[in-house]
DNA sequence: ATCCCTCATGTGATTTTATAACATTCCAGA
DNA sequence: TCTGGAATGTTATAAAATCACATGAGGGAT
């Protein structure tokens, strides 16, 4: 397997939403929409950067950017942590990875090319992270914000809690 | 509503930290309000603790910990990170201050006590933060979370943009 | 008052996360 | 083919957070 000093197990427990999927077609179709975009906005998708969006789609789940590293060097990359912060920079600028605050690590987006305002659902338990699309600039916030003259520019929503498939653990 | 950007709030404001304001009594009433509340708790506002949130009351700014920490050696308590950060997780964990992740730093908060989803504006100028309430847990992601079969616990809501008094300097 | 238990603090070391700085390579367009 | 900007590789270091263990300060129960 490989190393797990930085927390890549040996199996991993794939999800997205919280819901069990077919999970193959999402690695493919997450690089083909990537590829796609890029192509349209006139970005590069390096080997690298192709390399970190594949990881996180096929790991389907948050990784911190030494994880990635890890899998980076397996892959026969640069080691060092640059390299994974640089792509992971390049994705996250984009759309096509977001970072878990929270957990400090990366998911791949649900749904890139669209513009939306990601909001994510975290597992306390089991660090499994599912998106949800909440504008929270319109609404209740966004009136708050006006009053105060802020302009919001960006928005992050994270909530912790517990996924159904550990709340059925600790039912059972 | 007040349209002006310097004006005074409006009363019962949802929004703390953009305003003019007195700023003598936020200490003092922000102390006072903890002290009750651990008394009525049965917490234990200890020296540092107490040190720790007179200090995010006083700077009234986001503070990193290793900030709070230098203030602390100069107050003459314990220097090592462990004796901020677990100052910081008492108060964080009772309510007394706020986590902001996107800056690695800490805010008193603005309305101890009272139950509440702290929401913030961070301004990426000149990083001042402001603590609004907005329940995001019911509304659109709250219906998302529900239909996915997760039990939101907490919630972080950071907004990242330009305050008030930075959209002035950048329009001057 | 004494003992004991628990929680809190002090301290040194280490881990984890992220960036700085600089050399080298790649590639699109002049 | 030259060239300038972007991307990568690498060394080093900064910043944020935790671990581990010793010491100390209260609060009951006896």
């Amino acid at each position: 397997m490989t190393s797990d000093r930085h927390g890549v197990p040996a199996e991993n427990s794939p999800t997205v939403g919280f819901e069990e999927h077919d999970h193959k077609t999402c690695v493919a179709e997450g690089l083909a929409a990537a590829e796609d975009l890029c192509v349209a906005k006139g970005l590069r998708l390096t080997p690298v950067r192709r390399k970190v969006l594949e990881l996180l789609l096929q790991e389907h789940r948050a990784l911190g950017a030494y994880a990635i590293l890890d899998l980076l060097r397996d892959a026969g990359f640069g080691s060092q942590p640059p390299v994974a912060y640089r792509a992971l920079d390049f994705l996250a600028e984009h759309g096509f990875v977001h970072k878990i605050q929270r957990l400090n690590a990366f998911v791949a987006c649900s749904h890139p090319g669209e513009r939306h305002s990601p909001a994510f659902m975290i597992c306390r338990l089991c660090d499994a992270v599912a998106e949800a699309n909440a504008t929270i600039a319109k609404g209740v916030f966004g009136d708050a914000a006006q009053a105060a003259g802020f302009q919001i520019e960006k928005t992050m929503v994270e909530a912790e809690g517990v996924c159904p498939a550990c709340m059925d653990k600790a039912d059972a």
